[in-house]
DNA sequence: ATAGTTAGTTAGCCTAACTAACTATATGTC
DNA sequence: GACATATAGTTAGTTAGGCTAACTAACTAT
């Protein structure tokens, strides 16, 4: 039986191998790393504060106002005032934020499903069961 | 049974959250993550050029140059000349170096253990297993 | 010898992270 | 109502880390 420390240490590289898979890409779709978590944070979790944007990616005001900028200028995302309190503003993915983010999403998973190619199917498919169980997902 | 593309997906959103935990100790580390992933390739792959080092941590050269530069600014790598090879440099880790990366390998394991806590023992083993069939880990 | 390739560096540009210091708005208390 | 304090966000400045282009030095093949 498998040790947590062991599974730790085998979850900690297989996902180091998947992600590095995946960011590759990401290279298409013509916006960085930061600008892409933070719209599908957007798109996943509906229009937020800079501030909320902020925990949620963990990076301070500062960056997430640059970030959110940087959106803006692609039309990716756009701001509105809160109606709540005028020190706000609400932040929401655009039509074509959508599209870029579902586009990209759909890219990163086709890259993962290749790396499982080579795997048997019913491994695969306890893999699946597995993390259902311990995270939930 | 779980089709590849649910699995693909359920991977991407766990390998995201693990290294988004785990990467909150490296805060500890003192160097940045670039640095601290070109260290751990000189510690556990063991010495090697510049050009070796870029490819496994998929940037360019001159990039890799920067990072081994600020590597040797803390001494936490050296270079000597090539035997072989007059335009090559062999990178090593020092001491300091493989010392701070065996700690901070630790504190990320740590805080991925602590995210298998709340499962069950048997599914957390189920998941060890699984991981090493699918990727041979 | 010389032409071409390879290893690495330098220069210059961008993104993305931080802290410190600021503005503007809310809020709580007297 | 006025003042103190807290909160949301921006601006300014620094650093790390990514890129391409252009370069030098050294190796290789003809």
């Amino acid at each position: 039986m498998a040790r947590a420390s062991d599974v730790a240490d085998r979850l900690h590289s297989v996902a180091i191998r998947v992600l590095r898979h995946a960011r590759e890409a990401d290279r298409e779709a013509g916006i960085g790393p930061a600008r892409l978590s933070a719209l599908s944070v957007l798109v996943y979790g509906g229009p937020c504060t800079i501030s909320e944007l902020a925990s949620a990616e963990q990076v301070s005001l500062p960056t997430m106002t640059r970030i959110v900028q940087g959106l803006e200028q692609f039309s990716l995302a756009r701001r509105k005032a809160s109606p709540a309190d005028a020190r706000s503003s609400i932040v929401a993915p655009t039509a074509k934020g959508n599209a870029l983010l579902q586009r990209a999403r759909n890219a990163r998973l086709r890259r993962i499903e290749a790396l499982l190619k080579s795997a048997k199917t019913e491994d695969v498919a306890r893999l699946g069961d597995a993390l259902a169980a311990v995270f939930g997902v």
